[in-house]
DNA sequence: TCGAATTCGAGGGATACCCTCGACTTAGGA
DNA sequence: TCCTAAGTCGAGGGTATCCCTCGAATTCGA
């Protein structure tokens, strides 16, 4: 098998991972490799003998992205009280959105293929809400995900002020108008 | 003073200031001129004739969306019914939208720079509406721009759907719950 | 110590735009 | 009809941005 590496590889490994994660948070899936180099303090070459092919390492970071995401929805849907999880998955999604472009672009695609966990898992809390009477029953997971591609619009032109249109919005979604009753 | 066009030269400057709308529309602001050149059938070179400076060509079609924007929000403050003028208004940007992608991203801009004639007829389609009761008062144009600017990521992604969205969130701005006083 | 592993970063290759310019074409008045 | 000024063409030079490679230099660690 591979031997470990070395340990002065395995630190820049690591920087690598760590920088790919913030420059694809501040300028999205498309940012140059270089970039990422840069902020690992490494040279181009450095990243191209651990990460081949260009993929590789954007890949890994978006992986755990997904799964971050993914466990946020799980534990939405593990709230006592329907609506309340609901409210926080969006309200982490859209948390999430406004601190990183990557994640931004990843979220806004993944409703395009469904049959993914994050899919189903929405589903779930919106079916769940509903029947708990929280929820408008009119609405359904298309528009929760419009409700965050939505969002990430306004956090993109206005990262301090999202929370804003979020709250109001959320009003649209309440079967109760107006401070229903888990407001 | 200058003669006019020859009348090829004419047709190919008109063909050209229509090719620049439909290509903006599809590729955004920053459409190549390439592009507009190939649509209006004509080479580059006579692109640069007529439109010597990039940007000459790009503003007069930014500058017509401009004002074919004011001129909606113009008619909206028009209508005699407050609320159905600010529904008018939002819902037109928001078809203007999801067929033009230069206007998308001008608009996105728009809310930066305050001031403008546009921003101040916004500013007075809320108040209107609030004072006519139909509109909640603890929104403000800043959350009729954010209302935009959601809608605009939803047309994106889904060109066809935008409606439902847009119809769902009209319910958050509403100050009577639910089909109220004017829907 | 010494060799294998690792790093460095200049630079080749691709792509995408911008815009120019000199040869060619054409409208339209004399 | 002819002639010339106006207009057109499009290859190509300039710039920028990325991708990725590779041989020389460096460094770890047995």
């Amino acid at each position: 098998m591979n031997r470990p590496l070395r340990r002065d590889a395995q630190r820049n490994r690591d920087a690598l991972v760590e920088a790919a994660k913030q420059v694809l948070a501040e300028r999205g899936i498309e940012a140059p490799l270089e970039a990422v180099a840069k902020r690992a303090g490494v040279a181009i070459g450095t990243l191209y003998r651990h990460f081949p092919e260009r993929g590789d390492l954007i890949d890994a970071v978006l992986d755990e992205k997904v799964a971050t995401w993914t466990e946020v929805a799980r534990q939405a849907l593990a709230a006592d009280d329907a609506w309340a999880g609901l409210v926080e998955f969006l309200e982490r999604t859209c948390e999430m959105q406004a601190k990183d472009r990557a994640f931004t672009e990843l979220a806004c695609l993944s409703h395009q293929n469904d049959r993914t966990e994050i899919n189903r898992l929405i589903h779930q809390l919106a079916e769940r809400a509903q029947r708990a009477g929280a929820l408008r029953h009119d609405v359904g997971p298309v528009d929760l995900a419009f409700f965050v591609m939505a969002n990430s619009r306004v956090a993109e032109a206005d990262p301090e002020q999202w929370r804003r249109h979020f709250t109001l919005m959320l009003d649209a979604l309440r079967a109760e108008p107006r401070g229903g009753p888990a407001a």
